[in-house]
DNA sequence: CGTCCTATTGAAATTCTTCAACACTCGTGG
DNA sequence: CCACGAGTGTTGAAGAATTTCAATAGGACG
């Protein structure tokens, strides 16, 4: 397992104004995380993140680097704090599919089960909080609704995971690409409304990534993604900036149901 | 919501002998039951036996009937007992895409969650045994231990679902219909090693399901397994009765890395 | 400045789909 | 008993979508 600590980014001494009179229960490494009000540690209690805390190790992992790999065996969990990362798997002669991508402050790890099946492999430079699965496991067994988080994670990424066969299986190279882009639009910044528009954003994956997340080539999707910029339904600038003026029309070219 | 009783198969009176002290407290109609000693049942205790079967409504569907609709408010959970039963979702202009398949003793519908976002469809003739979500709720309140078993099978299907993406994404047709003939060997016969040949079972989905399952046609599914069956991989009669010689054939006709 | 990496574009090749014809089975009703 | 039609599955030929191969361009970096 590769989540072990390699660039630690320690615990700073924050000069961080009091915000409540119960900051002081909170740990210091939590005080400004991006995932504190998020994910697992959002339904912490004090006391729970306090215990936590003193298990965590925060590592930066560099773009393209593996986090997790095939058959490896896995002994930490981890909370994303920021940064994309993909699931990814391999057939013998090396055709590779993404079957997951990880956006802050996702969760990461297989519960259950040691050996990993997918690969993950940081898309964008990413920073975990990582944590022995035993320290979880333990909460857990104290806390039993903590399971609950998890099995929602779980429920969540498995919708994912059948809205992409949709996408995979029945829908045209346009159809995926716009699918695509919509994906992330709709990610990217959780806080807005899908339908404001316009979104702007980067995207986080090269070309050849996108063709392993939408099974399709790198020239596919180039082709597709200057189809829909002459369409107007997006601009792009610098091969990853893009425009949505409108996310309804991007929605449209999905021709999805819901 | 369908997966209330329309045909009821009644609680009959057992005459079956005594298997060991503890069956006094089985309730009768799970004594017979093919999923006793699996899935949910299978670790449930006598006493929550016992208060569950208190809700249990048995129901058949017959084949290509809905227990589930998109979109329907689902207000019960259900074990099936027998059958094969499809998840598919609807683009707009009606392509489907079946993004799962549940065989016995598999747990049915989707935990914290009210309204289903896929279709669920009996493939064969089906019979569930269902009970009111409410109930489930009350009894991992009282034993917590029992979100666990919700929760790995919620895993189990994810991880089914992403080595299907893999299928959808990456494999050409002759590949994804080899696939589709080895995860239904593998799974008709669950004691068997998968390893052991031949295998040789029905195949339980028409032509037109097993084309939405791979996101093809049913003539490329078509000319895929007759150009299986010439290469002696397989061997089919009356279009549904399929004999694999030798299971690792098929599998490396799958070009699967595990 | 050359090299590596990434992305785009064109033309040919391949795979899969579409359209069309036909075969088989099963049940119904004349 | 046979004819008929609906439902299901196979096969062929033409067409469309996507991939493959190849050439080109731009940016980053030593």
């Amino acid at each position: 397992m590769n989540l072990s600590p390699k660039t630690g980014e320690g615990i700073q001494a924050l000069s961080e104004e009091r915000k409540d009179i119960h900051n002081s229960e909170i740990p210091v490494v939590c005080r400004s995380c991006e995932a504190r009000h998020r994910g697992i540690c959002g339904v912490l209690s004090p006391d729970q993140l306090l215990y936590l805390s003193k298990f965590t190790n925060r590592t930066i992992y560099s773009e393209s680097e593996e986090l997790v790999s095939n058959g490896e065996q896995v002994e930490r969990y981890a909370n994303i704090l920021s940064g994309v990362v993909k699931l990814s798997k391999l057939l013998i002669d090396g055709r590779q599919q993404i079957v997951g991508l990880q956006f802050a402050p996702d969760f990461l790890g297989r519960p259950f089960k040691s050996k990993s099946e997918t690969t993950a492999e940081a898309v964008t430079d990413v920073r975990v909080c990582s944590f022995p699965k035993s320290v979880l496991e333990t909460m857990i067994q104290k806390s039993p609704e903590l399971e609950r988080i998890l099995h929602e994670q779980s429920l969540r990424e498995l919708d994912e995971a059948r809205n992409w066969m949709m996408t995979l299986g029945r829908k045209s190279a346009s159809e995926k690409v716009a699918s695509f882009l919509y994906l992330i639009g709709a990610n990217i910044d959780p806080e807005k409304n899908i339908t404001m528009s316009p979104v702007s954003f980067e995207i986080p994956l090269k070309r050849a990534d996108i063709a392993d997340f939408l099974g399709l080539t790198i020239e596919t999707v180039s082709r597709q993604l200057t189809k829909l910029r002459k369409s107007g339904i997006i601009s792009i600038a610098n091969n990853r900036s893009v425009v949505i003026p409108d996310m309804r029309a991007l929605h449209r070219a999905c021709e999805e149901n819901c």
